[in-house]
DNA sequence: GCATATCAAGAAAACGTTTACAAGAGATTT
DNA sequence: AAATCTCTTGTAAACGTTTTCTTGATATGC
């Protein structure tokens, strides 16, 4: 394999020549510059990364660091971090835990330590050692839905209570619902138990009172979502529409609500949280709560570089991404 | 940052000694050895992975070079590589080109010099640049999708064609349809000409011949598929099924359908090719060739190991993955 | 015309490991 | 008892760059 050395014997000067022709320092003149790199291109040089990287500590890679790689979620975020980091010239290393925790743990410090110079993380929840590891970090790092939890890091996440509270707010005030159904996601799951939060807000701000028969948990899965709103759809006094947490669930009330023959919205309302690409196909398409996952990509990625270009420490910061609605045909239309 | 003579100063031996510890290497004393791991823990040292790269040659990550981050297709195909690299101890790193041509080709080049021991590539074809560079490559490789445009190297791919006919001749035999219209992919992309050929193919076994006004490109997009599907219903003769070259594009027959005012299955039949999460979601369900894509990325990146593994040089792989059935309800039923 | 500033290029150190080779001690063979 | 072998550890080279510090030459100022 060709190195700096090759090069430099091939052009008559010495290897620091090549390096400072190649890294287009001044301190060269043109007419050795020239020779230089018409003598790397013939070769077919490029310069060593791992010996750049040791030497310079930067490896101009980023780590995406997530309990879990697939699904809809997942792609759309990364998307929006590989199109920062191609931007910035960056390259993106994807290390799943395989849901491990500990596996994450190892995972985090091991990257911490070298190779790579920012790290993004996904977490679902925080362990009290991943905590202790992120207070003595040295690597720059920002937290995808972390936020609120873990004051000292960045964190980029979606306005989970504002979103669920004005979309509550939209059902009761302008579609005149007044009997709601929640299905939550995970309690160890921070969306998860903001979005109740804010189900619950918009509930009681508007004096409606609660009925606790009708909040069952559907683990963020279309089977658990069939299964609690099966549970629903069989008692006595039935809500007339049901908030799920995510569009998932909401894809399993919809199966649900097939298989006890009923119809939506008539019979019952559905609304979900996400707007995945899903949620445009099933019919009627669905109401839900648009979240811009690509721009949660991004965000983050913009963050971290800020954080990895500035010198000097930066102060922690935590953006919040804003939700928007996507009125579907599962709720009934607006009052006039 | 604490390094390797930190360990060795603090535990009076040399660095070698420190080394050989940490490598579980048999010729260090047992005891010295547990004074060492000790130390290293005390002092919360890891090595440098950079440095370790550097002496190795080997950095125990891999590549995965693709046009475009996003989509369903891609996040299952990660999954599987992911889970192999996983268990085989490697780092995964995503590169995407972000569809322009040239900058495929040149990360391709700058990975292929250091930094990665084997890449997947992941490509809907193969520019003459491109090919010229695969030719003359040094890490090992294996492509998604390449199958016969480039047999000197490993590929792992599904098996369009058999899945088509068999599909075809499915629809014919057993479901007794014999006027079929055929939405088709990019002419650029491997995967969509080879379904072509296996509908063209089974037409001309069964005996019915290929009406040519039946035959629209549709751009592997929904809206694409919408349009084509349009135009065919716009036809004073319709076929009675539509066989989309994928099941985006058959979700968007089912849009022009419903605009029609048709219904599926019993005015039209509409078959897909993927079976992706949607498919089991729209109504009717769609009736679609499984594609096992987790099985995808897994196949390469064994194949890729399998290379990475091998110190001699390995002759050149193909593996083709099958395809299976899905009935839904977008087609009539059984003949008895 | 001499001291000084400027400039291009080279020598060598540095990054943090692994590993080939050497060395010394103790055990075993002849 | 000398020779050989084995076992543990140390010394130093190596990986391929970047960068600091020199060096020598040429230009500039007085």
């Amino acid at each position: 394999m060709v190195n700096i050395k090759d090069v430099a014997k091939q052009a008559n000067v010495s290897i620091a020549t090549v390096s400072r022709a190649l890294n287009n320092n001044k301190s060269v003149l043109p007419e050795t510059k020239q020779k230089i790199l018409k003598i790397a291109k013939e070769l077919n040089y490029t310069p060593n990364l791992i010996a750049r990287n040791l030497i310079t500590q930067k490896t101009n890679v980023i780590a995406f660091i997530l309990p879990e790689v697939g699904g809809d979620y997942f792609s759309e975020i990364i998307r929006g971090v590989d199109e920062v980091a191609f931007n910035s010239n960056y390259q993106l290393l994807v290390a799943s835990s395989h849901s491990q925790r500990n596996t994450m743990e190892t995972t985090l410090k091991f990257l911490e330590k070298s190779r790579v110079d920012g790290i993004i993380l996904m977490l679902p929840s925080l362990s009290d050692q991943m905590k202790d590891i992120l207070a003595n970090h040295t690597t720059p790092i920002v937290a995808i839905n972390g936020e609120g939890e873990f004051p000292a890091i960045n964190t980029v996440g979606i306005d989970n209570f504002q979103g669920t509270y004005s979309m509550i707010s939209f059902l009761i005030n302008s579609l005149g619902y007044s009997k709601l159904g929640l299905i939550k996601g995970p309690s160890y799951n921070y969306d998860a138990t903001k979005r109740r939060k804010g189900f619950l807000k918009a509930l009681k701000d508007n004096n409606i009172s609660h009925n606790e028969d009708w909040e069952i948990e559907g683990g963020f899965s279309v089977t658990g979502g069939e299964l609690a709103c099966s549970r629903i759809l069989s008692l006595n006094e039935k809500p007339e529409v049901i908030f799920a947490c995510n569009d998932m669930m909401a894809a399993g009330c919809y199966k649900a609500i097939q298989s006890f023959n009923l119809n939506i919205p008539d019979d019952i309302g559905v609304v979900g949280f996400d707007h995945v690409f899903l949620s445009e196909f099933i019919t009627p398409k669905l109401t839900t709560v648009h979240v811009p996952t690509v721009d949660i990509g991004r965000e983050a990625a913009k963050l971290l570089f800020k954080q990895i270009n500035s010198e000097e420490e930066t102060s922690v910061e935590h953006t919040k991404i804003s939700t928007g609605f996507i009125i579907g045909g599962s709720t009934k239309s607006q009052k006039k």
